[in-house]
RNA sequence: GUUCCCUUCGUCUAGAGGCCUAGGACACGUCCCUUUCACGGAUGUAACACGGGUUCGAAUCCCGUAGGGAACGCCA
């Protein structure tokens, strides 16, 4: 039997996180098992359903490098199936009309609830002739649910879960209108895409006991489920806006890099041993349904950070560099700026966490004045840093056409010999300071070697003017 | 209210009755490296929710308790 699985999100906000692991999930399992990886938009909900999110689910599917077999089926597409399904367990008895109105289904909700039971349908009309219906009134089609005994499920990451008959009722499957509700539509469609293996949320997990009843009505072996815990925020609670990123386009606005995010979600709720740091391709080879935690985890920012730092790493520096232009558009780029900016990858990626971090770092290559921070005013205030500068100015400009790190780092380091105990940062900070305008950079001599002589004595004569400007004097 | 699910360091997890004085990762502490911040290296703190069973032996199996979550729509 070739597996079949399914990822079936609908369009009514992005792409959850959450989401994006299930489909993970999904399409670790078919792939380990190499079988196929459909994608349903259940976009029954006219209402809220939007093509702005379906286009947003396919471009972040597609960034998270999920791909699917065939073409994405839309449920609403398939609403006259549904409906003949629904005609067709009538007449085999399966399924019957309903002719209630709202206002007495709410009192048979309200009467339930006072009897201390699940509110539900009372099943008045399952065995009632349609002869004696209402003039007028538009039925709905409800299942004929198992009045007594007890249905169970194999969950394959939940295990063997039991619910007495006596808790389903007979829900709808068509609506008066004639449109099917999302418990028919799901069964239809996944009965029809062959779909062998549910892998879904838990807050699923009561739904599929009402899905049984449908798949076993039509006659179709229901699938394998698999109902995975939701992923919750930090604290504990579900997931919601004051988490802050609840969306994948979010954590790709944030600088985290795919693979980065592939990985940390994969090992959310799913492990291989000890393994942390694996591609999805990898994950696939390993993927079991039975690794899957049945309890909930809690999204931790840091740890992400860390996955992403990795991956920034293996990262190809043409591919950051166009990460990091795409996010300095106020900025003005030229040939220099991209030499600067290639030269200087290599450290720049190996202290970043994002890539919002990492264009924050890279700009002092981009740029051809420097704005100080706070700190780096500090640095250039210090009683030494005017006498160092001019220090440091001289030297460099004795270097010539050696001007590189290592001609530099000689010079630098005599200057602290010479003036100031061999304390270095006493030269390090007011440099560092000038050409990047902050305290905190990648190692400063190399970053002096890639600006090259000009711009960097440049900078330099820009600080010491702005130390003049700011009350700075030689002492 | 009814039904269902969950519970190992702060967090993600390993663990399938003896390999567990419970392992790894992130975070945190200390030290080293060092021109800053990082990185890297070393090292440390830290958990089987609780109570009963079953067993020669339980983090692992069973039953309760507590805590957390979900579902009960002509929403998906």
């Amino acid at each position: 039997m070739t597996v079949i699985t399914r990822f079936a999100p609908s369009p009514t906000g992005f792409l959850h996180i959450g989401g994006a692991r299930t489909a993970l999930f999904n399409w670790c399992y078919s792939k380990k098992m190499g079988g196929k990886f459909l994608l349903r938009i259940e976009d029954t909900d006219k209402e809220r359903s939007t093509q702005a999110a379906i286009d947003a689910i396919f471009r972040d599917l597609k960034w998270l490098g999920i791909d699917w077999d065939g073409d994405a089926i839309y449920q609403s597409s398939r609403a006259a199936r549904h409906a003949e399904v629904a005609q067709d367990l009538v007449k085999k008895g399966k399924a019957y009309f309903c002719y209630c109105s709202q206002e007495e289904l709410e009192a048979m909700r309200a009467e339930a609830q006072a009897k201390g039971e699940q509110p539900r349908y009372n099943r008045m009309w399952r065995d009632r002739d349609p002869a004696t219906a209402p003039a007028g009134v538009k039925p709905v089609i409800r299942i004929k649910a198992p009045l007594d005994g007890e249905t169970v499920i194999d969950d394959a990451v939940q295990g063997r879960v039991t619910v007495p008959n006596s808790q389903l009722d007979d829900f709808i499957l068509l609506r008066s209108d004639g449109s099917p509700t999302y418990m028919h539509a799901v069964v239809v469609d996944d009965a029809d895409m062959g779909i062998t293996h549910v892998v879904r949320g838990d807050d699923h997990l009561n739904n599929a006991f009402r899905q049984k009843v449908i798949f076993d009505a039509m006659g179709v072996p229901c699938p394998t489920f698999a109902h995975i815990p939701l992923i919750h925020g930090a604290d504990g609670a579900k997931l919601s806006k004051r988490h802050g990123a609840q969306s994948v386009g979010e954590f790709k606005d944030m600088g985290y890099l795919p693979e980065a995010v592939c990985n940390y979600l994969l090992r959310l709720g799913w492990s291989h041993g000890d393994d942390e740091l694996f591609t999805k391709e990898q994950a696939a080879q390993w993927f079991e349904l039975g690794d899957i935690n049945a309890g909930p985890s809690r999204l931790d920012m840091k740890k992400l950070d860390h996955v992403n730092t990795h991956y920034l790493r293996l990262a190809e520096d043409e591919r950051l560099a166009a990460e990091i232009l795409a996010r300095h558009p106020e900025l003005k780029i030229d040939d220099e700026h991209r030499i600067r900016l290639a030269a200087g990858m290599h450290d720049l990626k190996a202290r970043a966490a994002t890539l919002i971090q990492l264009a924050a770092e890279a700009k002092f290559y981009l740029v051809d004045e420097v704005a100080y921070d706070e700190k780096a005013s500090a640095a250039l205030h210090d009683h030494d840093a005017h006498n160092a500068m001019h220090h440091i100015y001289d030297a460099l400009a004795r270097l010539g056409a050696d001007f590189k790190e290592a001609a530099i780092d000689t010079a630098v380091r005599k200057i602290a010999a010479d003036h100031y105990e061999g304390k270095l940062a006493k030269v390090m900070m007011p440099l560092r300071a000038s050409l990047t305008g902050s305290t905190s950079s990648p190692p400063i001599l190399k970053a002096a070697e890639i600006l090259g002589q000009a711009e960097t004595m440049k900078r330099i004569k820009a600080a010491l003017h702005w130390m003049h400007d700011h009350g700075h004097h030689h002492h």
